[in-house]
DNA sequence: CGTGTTTTCGCCCGGTAGGCGAAAACCTGG
DNA sequence: CCAGGTTTTCGCCTACCGGGCGAAAACACG
């Protein structure tokens, strides 16, 4: 999500959002304060540090120091955001204003990579929702087809993944209904040990 | 490494080494001058960004906000430090400055779960080594005891491992001289894709 | 009721971590 | 010079996981 600036510098170029940071709040306190008083966005599903970004010549004149983050909203969710604001694709950016290209390429990277050893599903994904809706929000973020299949079974022994019992009805072309599925739980949790070698005693969960 | 701070706040108690951003530089290149001038580390074999630590409370007086690093040295370079600075186990720490402690935990932790999935081993180990040296290096770093043979298998496999062709004389107890091994690369990289489902074509290498 | 469509399930394959024990290669003492 | 102890290295086996593929299930439509 981005907003088009009026002014110089960098003006009617597309700069993410943010601010200064307050006396009283630390970074992800004024990020979520941002989010919320300039494009009225609040339910963020999760909040993380990206990077610092910190090149004195980032943006002209004195020195900015930016802690990028990376935010996600759920896909059922549609916040009403300013005029001036709009969603944009990460694969098809407008003109964006410092370095806030490079910034959205790392978050990119680091939600594709947290996708895929976290449950991290749970934060793009609403409370209920069928497979191929799950596999569109997937292969959206990571930038690639992902297989259905795949996806229900290595979600589900990792046992991210749990049916709820309902069905959703077939559309105009027929098919067999589709099952409706929640992540188990709402926080992010890293579920791939992927570990060299293990605490002896250690072992991953099977579904 | 820490250094014992002689002043208030927090008089010797234990701190991490940094300091002010310059205006001509940015975070990174700050701490590789902190280190160099003040305590004389400069052969550091990997730096990296921890996090922002930025609550307002963090240090007594004025906000500070903290960039912390992590930086490794190989363990066959022992930069000599100055008279109030000593090297501490991460397992053993003393009683440390403001929110220290909490950086150097979520530094250990960063520093395991990379030599789980990239070839960080290459930073904390000599130009080369048996594996057994390796083995305890990657113990300390991981806090459990590995198994020398995995170790050698799963790095080989993932061809981060390659022998030097020498080998090392056995010790007054005897035993088999054990050969000398080499890291393949010097830079960091992903060595398990770990990804959910991988981009259609990609087949990660096998030694 | 048959055909087409979409989803779901089962089977099989290859690759990887990991355990375990045997073999290799050396030292020391008799 | 040989026997026993020590350390390292290698090979075999198992379990598990990602992944492909095709069959089966369940529905809409004519």
């Amino acid at each position: 999500m981005l907003w088009e600036r009026a002014r110089e510098p960098h003006a009617h170029r597309w700069s993410l959002p943010g601010g200064g940071l307050g006396d009283l709040e630390d970074v992800e306190a004024s990020i979520r304060r941002q989010l919320a008083e300039k494009v009225d966005v609040r339910q963020l599903s999760h909040v993380e540090q990206l990077a610092v970004f910190s090149n004195p010549k980032r943006v002209p004149g004195p020195r900015v120091v930016a802690t990028a983050f990376l935010g996600l909203v759920p896909s059922h969710i549609d916040p009403v955001v300013p005029s001036d604001t709009a969603w944009h694709p990460v694969d098809a950016l407008p003109a964006t204003a410092f370095d806030h290209e490079a910034i959205c390429r790392r978050a990119r990277h680091r939600l594709a990579s947290k996708l895929s050893y976290t449950n991290l599903g749970f934060a793009l994904a609403p409370p209920e929702f069928t497979i191929s809706a799950l596999r569109s929000l997937y292969s959206a973020a990571l930038g690639y087809k992902v297989s259905a299949t795949n996806l229900q079974r290595v979600l589900s022994r990792r046992g991210l993944l749990e049916p709820t019992g309902g069905t959703v009805q077939p559309g105009p072309s027929g098919g067999r209904p589709a099952a409706l599925f929640r992540f188990v739980s709402g926080e992010m949790r890293v579920t791939d040990p992927f570990a060299v070698l293990r605490p002896p005693s250690t072992r991953s969960l099977s579904s």
